[in-house]
DNA sequence: GGGTTGTCAATGGTTGGACCACTAGACCTC
DNA sequence: GAGGTCTAGTGGTCCAACCATTGACAACCC
């Protein structure tokens, strides 16, 4: 075995400074008894206790911020929101390839709920989008592709006609690991013919403007798409790592 | 009436200079046809060009950073990850009241799949906290309390049970909306009562390990919730301001 | 020629310090 | 006491410098 393989010389991956900080002020969060709504202490203080710049410790509390776990006041201080999960961002969650089982759960239970809803609400436009789909889909497992392009644009098209904000949003934080799903899913032989046919399923319920049965049709694919050997379900104690 | 209502004189919020620059970097993304995996110009003639700090550019990118909307590589530069939503964090598009029926939705689509896993994989454990919190509900309750604490405790031990990170990630970043839906459904008139039984129903499937058991009740329960004047759902066209 | 090494410019990462803007509370005045 | 004024504390923004990493290319050596 050469040298390559030892696991001392793996590139070592410097985290950044504000990173850093958020999980110190995670603990801090956790091992302090903070409660909601308590202020955290000056930015010049920890900046100062922390041994950083206040630069830094900005950098870290906007993101905080961002997430919705600090309450940044201009001539008031900073505050804590809520604590479950502090300094947790949902990408990093999703970068580990474990989490995929998880993530098909997940998917599972927006975009049922988003065939529920086209199915009521969807446009003529909508339902366009959706053979248009359909379509690109068919030309690419034609032509020898897995059809994955037109896949993620049906699935686009169904999440638009819902007319939820919330549950869009949700779905496009997930994009990234879902598409990784889909590939798996799709390089199972014979595989994205059956595909297309549920996908026709899922349409004609959505034209036909039945929402149970759209929602049905929906799951019915998603259960499909997760039975492949490397979605499956483990549970915590058997994972490595 | 006073000066006070006058909408002009409101107190003017001014949004903060990193905000306003993911805003305007959504432009860019949008208007400059760059594509996932493009190179966004260096940070220093961003900030000359913008006529801001670099400084204020660094804060917009750790936020987007955070989000996944890009990729920062130290020594080599920024580049586009995904373009849909980009700039728009979930905590912001929550803040706005009119999203109460979208977030009634969401939550649906969530609790319903939380509650059929969390029957399969439930932990003696777990069952011995959703029966506190039905025991702290019915307490609050007793004492002419809404009891929005032992409801809130109960969906978080069943989230639990559900032994889904991910899952458990999206219900939480909602929790602060779905408060606000739950304290505006158990206002009602005699609701409390009947949401208490509601929550046994669930409990009980839970219990008894009837994953598509516990998933009816989780949704009927949540229908009733959604089922007050403010939370109904109105189409786009309708909405004001 | 072909690989190795050194150098350098571009670019993000971090710092310290200055000053601005907002808030709440202390204080003063009447 | 009501009202205004002042001020200390705190976040918001800027600047200029320097560090760390990367990739490209020149220089070198065999």
């Amino acid at each position: 075995m050469g040298v390559t393989s030892i696991a001392a010389l793996r590139p070592l991956e410097r985290s950044r400074l504000y990173e850093d900080l958020g999980e110190r002020l995670g603990q801090l969060v956790r091992e302090s008894s903070m409660a909601p709504g308590d202020r955290f202490p000056p930015e010049r203080e920890l900046a100062h206790q922390l041994r950083v710049s206040r630069t830094s410790v900005r950098q870290a509390m906007v993101v905080l911020q961002a997430q919705g776990f600090v309450d940044v006041r201009h001539g008031e201080g900073i505050f804590l929101r809520r604590i479950r999960g502090f300094g947790e961002s949902l990408p990093k969650l999703l970068e580990r390839r474990r989490r995929l089982p998880e993530v098909l759960e997940a998917r599972e239970a927006l975009e049922v709920k988003l065939a529920e809803l086209a199915a009521a609400r969807r446009t003529k436009e909508d339902l366009t989008a959706m053979n248009a789909a359909l379509r690109l889909m068919e030309r690419e497992i034609r032509t020898k592709g897995l059809g994955t392009d037109g896949d993620a644009a049906f699935h686009h098209a169904v999440a638009s006609a819902a007319r939820n904000q919330v549950l869009l949003h949700l779905i496009d934080a997930m994009a990234e690991a879902i598409k990784e799903t889909r590939v798996e899913s799709l390089s199972e032989p014979g595989r994205p013919p059956r595909s297309l046919e549920a996908h026709r399923r899922i349409l004609h319920a959505i034209e036909a403007g039945t929402p149970s049965r759209a929602a049905l049709e929906m799951r019915k694919h998603l259960r499909q798409v997760a039975d492949v050997s490397l979605l499956r379900w483990q549970p915590e104690a058997l994972k490595h790592g």
